[in-house]
DNA sequence: TTCATTATGTATCGAGTGGTATAAAACTCG
DNA sequence: CGAGTTTTATACCACTCGATACATAATGAA
């Protein structure tokens, strides 16, 4: 499982050396990712983290850094799983259908019964102490990336006519991210999926004719 | 500042004994309830809420209990204080107006300088630990509270006809309660007045015409 | 085998957590 | 003035937190 350098020379050549693994990391960061969507960061411990990763402490520290460095990693693994539909979405042809994966999939997603409830980077580091400053911003920073790249999608549906001339995309990406992030809010109140998926609906209402 | 047992006896009324008061509980919980809503409630060290409250650590547990109560008291404050808009809102006699007032007044709350970013339902226990779970109940059932309070309003204000008879009083409360709660993320996010109240704008375009 | 290297398991660290014991201080009542 | 009562301030408690030291186990290389 140890990724080789590319173009070392075959002499100089390090194939595993050690103790093997005796888990597997891609799996372990999939448990931890489920603890931190549950609890939060600050409320998920290392001891509930190793526990739901299976693995001791000094393993997750050589294996992933610390907790802070394991945080981040989970929202790279979460943005490229549970979250891909949103970039998907964006490559679809009209703006509406954008809108409207974006608005399913979360509807989706923030309730598919084998996930936690709600959206690991709205509850992951919403509103904590200063420990947790650093991780705190990077989700939000994550969640303004989104809209940014919304806005971009709709900036050029506009350009395209796919669009009317007097609508806004800053203004209408804000307010899907403002849905998204409700719905992730009522994820976590126990939301169900057809509740969920009216809520998509009722948002589309406002999404102009082209 | 005691409050005397009405229909007390005059011989035996206490009035009062001991050393005073040197705080105002008012105040000092004024002062909890911005350090729970910026930092949550396990964000929140007792250290961060005695320094803010002015007072020491004896002091806050004769006057509130623990900390669990303080947070419990503080969502009272949040309630009866910032919030207020909300239960004024549905006073007003159109359903529209009720709208209005709530999203409009949303956007202004949870970008108050004077405040923190954000809402103290949404932030202060969306996701904790397990040690936390009982204040993340009370604030979930709160939230899901007011949309019970929402829907009941559009209920009359359909009855009333004030809504067009396929309107669904249920999905209409959801949904405004799902844009306020996601204003709320893209307050702490630092969104301002002025965002805010285009994403309320926006989001009343779908409202029916009666 | 023997050595070097890496992972595992246990046990522990200092710091910070929520919560409290205790005694001095400040008041009212008699 | 005491006596009784309540608050304040200091110090401390047991516990949990994130993070690590250390010895052992398991592998490849020599």
């Amino acid at each position: 499982m140890v990724y080789l350098p590319i173009g070392m020379k075959s002499e100089t050549a390090l194939t595993q050396r050690g103790r093997p693994r005796a888990f597997d990391p891609a799996a372990a960061l999939e448990r931890a990712m489920h603890v931190f969507w549950a609890k939060g960061y600050e409320g998920a411990a290392l001891s509930d983290l190793t526990r739901a990763m299976r693995i001791n402490r000094p393993s997750l520290y050589a294996a992933f850094g610390n907790k802070e460095q394991l945080f981040r990693k989970v929202l790279d693994r979460y943005a490229s799983g549970p979250l891909a539909y949103f970039d998907k979405a964006m490559e679809a042809p009209k703006a509406r259908d954008v809108i409207e994966q974006i608005l399913f999939g979360a509807a989706k997603m923030a309730s598919d019964p084998r996930l936690p409830a709600g959206c690991l980077m709205v509850q992951g580091a919403l509103a904590c102490g200063d420990s947790a400053g650093s991780v705190q911003k990077e989700t939000a920073a994550r969640r303004a990336a989104s809209e940014i790249a919304l806005r971009r999608r709709l900036q050029r549906a506009k350009r395209e006519g796919d669009l009317p001339r007097n609508a806004d995309p800053a203004e209408l990406a804000r307010y899907v991210m403002t849905v998204l992030q409700g719905m992730a809010v009522q994820g976590t109140n126990g939301a169900t999926r057809v509740q969920l998926r009216r809520v998509a609906q009722v948002a589309l209402r406002v999404w102009p004719k082209p």
